[in-house]
DNA sequence: GCGTCCAGGTCTACC
DNA sequence: GGTAGACCTGGACGC
C-alpha cells in the first residue's frame, strides 16, 4: 500500500472525525472501542510502506484493546483488502500502469458502514463546504470525548434520540434531516444491520437495491458507498465528476451518462475504481481540492 | 447589500 | 419508465 494515497483517496480525510495533520504528516481520528472506551490515534508512515499508530486515551490500554485499534485502523485504510486481480487488469492497460506503480485504489473509509452512508447523505446537493460544517456539527454536538478536544462520530441511537428540528437547524442538514433521522433509527432499532454488508456474500446489485431503500440514497450515493464496501460495479456519478469527465475526454463538452459508462464497462467489476483514480490523478500531481 | 444561481442529488407525483 | 418540481444551505457572482 501506500499511506498517502489512501489518505487523499478522496474527501474522507478531512471529515470530522477524520484529521490530516500534513505538517507532522499524519492521519489522526478519535474512535470509539466496543467496550466503550474512547482513543485518540494517530497515524503516520515511514515512507509510506510502514505504519505507525500512536493511541491516546484516559486508561492504560489493554492487549485486546489495542489489537482492536489495529483492527479498526487497518478496516479503514483497507489494508486486508486484496487488489493483486485490480493491479493485473490496469497493467494490460498502459495508461492505467501507473496505479499500480503508485499502489493506488484504497479508498480510505470509516470504522462503520453507518458513519459512510450519514457522510454519503451529507454530500448530496451541496457544496463540500456545506458537508464539512453539516459532518463537523454531528460530531460536534453529538460524539464522544475523553478529553473534551476531539469527539468520536456519534453512535447511531445517539443521532436517532435527535429531533428533526435539531438536524434541520442546529446540524444544518436542511431537507435531510428527515432522511438522516430515519436511518439512524432503522440502524439503532436493528430493523437494518449495515455493518454486516462489509462482509456480505450478497451480489453487489442487491445491495444496491438495500442501499437505494435508504431514504437520502439515490444512483450516486449508492455507488459510492459500494466502493466503501468493497464493490466497485457503478460509477457513482455526480456533478463534479461529470464535469471531470467532459474535461479530460470531450473537450469540456457534455456528453450523457451512458457514454462515460458505455467507456469503463470493459473494466467489468474494478470499473468503478479506475474510473474514480482517473478522475482524481491530478490531485497528486498538482492540489487537493479539499 | 441584495438577488440569483448552483453545488460531489433525491423524492414524489404525475403522465 | 420517464420527467417536472420541490427541497435546505452557504458561497460565489453580478449588479
Amino acid at each position: 500500500f501506500n499511506f498517502w494515497r489512501i489518505v487523499y483517496s478522496h474527501g474522507w480525510c478531512v471529515l470530522l472525525p477524520f484529521r490530516v495533520d500534513k505538517d507532522k504528516m499524519g492521519l489522526s481520528r478519535v474512535i470509539r472501542l466496543n467496550n466503550g472506551t474512547i482513543v485518540d490515534c494517530k497515524i503516520t508512515s515511514d515512507k509510506n510502506t510502514r505504519l505507525n499508530i500512536c493511541a491516546r486515551s484516559t486508561k492504560e490500554l489493554s492487549k485486546n484493546q489495542i489489537s482492536e485499534i489495529k483492527d479498526q485502523i487497518g478496516n479503514c485504510l483497507r489494508l486486508r483488502e486484496n487488489f493483486s486481480d485490480f493491479y493485473n487488469i490496469v497493467n494490460t492497460t498502459p495508461k492505467y500502469r501507473w496505479i499500480s506503480k503508485a499502489k493506488s485504489g484504497r479508498l480510505l473509509r470509516a470504522p462503520s458502514v453507518f458513519e459512510d452512508i450519514i457522510k454519503m447523505i451529507c454530500t448530496t446537493n451541496c457544496s463540500w463546504a456545506l458537508t464539512e460544517i453539516m459532518v463537523e456539527n454531528l460530531v460536534g454536538d453529538l460524539g464522544e470525548t475523553f478529553d473534551g478536544n476531539y469527539r468520536s462520530f456519534p453512535l447511531p441511537e445517539k443521532i436517532a434520540g435527535k429531533s428533526e428540528k435539531f438536524l434541520r437547524k442546529r446540524v444544518r442538514a436542511g431537507y435531510r434531516a428527515p432522511f438522516i433521522l430515519e436511518f439512524a433509527d432503522k440502524v439503532a432499532s436493528g430493523k437494518i444491520d449495515v455493518e454486516s454488508w462489509r462482509s456480505s456474500d450478497l451480489p453487489t446489485e442487491e445491495l444496491y437495491r438495500q442501499l437505494r431503500s435508504i431514504k437520502g440514497v439515490g444512483n450516486y450515493a449508492a455507488g459510492n458507498i459500494l466502493k466503501l464496501l468493497g464493490r466497485y460495479d457503478y460509477l457513482g456519478l455526480d456533478s463534479w465528476v461529470r464535469s471531470r469527465y467532459y474535461e479530460l475526454y470531450h473537450n469540456g463538452r457534455q456528453v450523457s451518462d451512458k457514454t462515460i459508462e458505455r467507456r469503463y464497462a470493459q473494466y467489468g467489476k474494478w470499473r468503478g475504481l479506475i474510473f474514480w483514480l482517473e478522475m482524481t490523478k491530478h490531485w497528486f500531481e498538482h492540489k487537493f481540492p479539499f
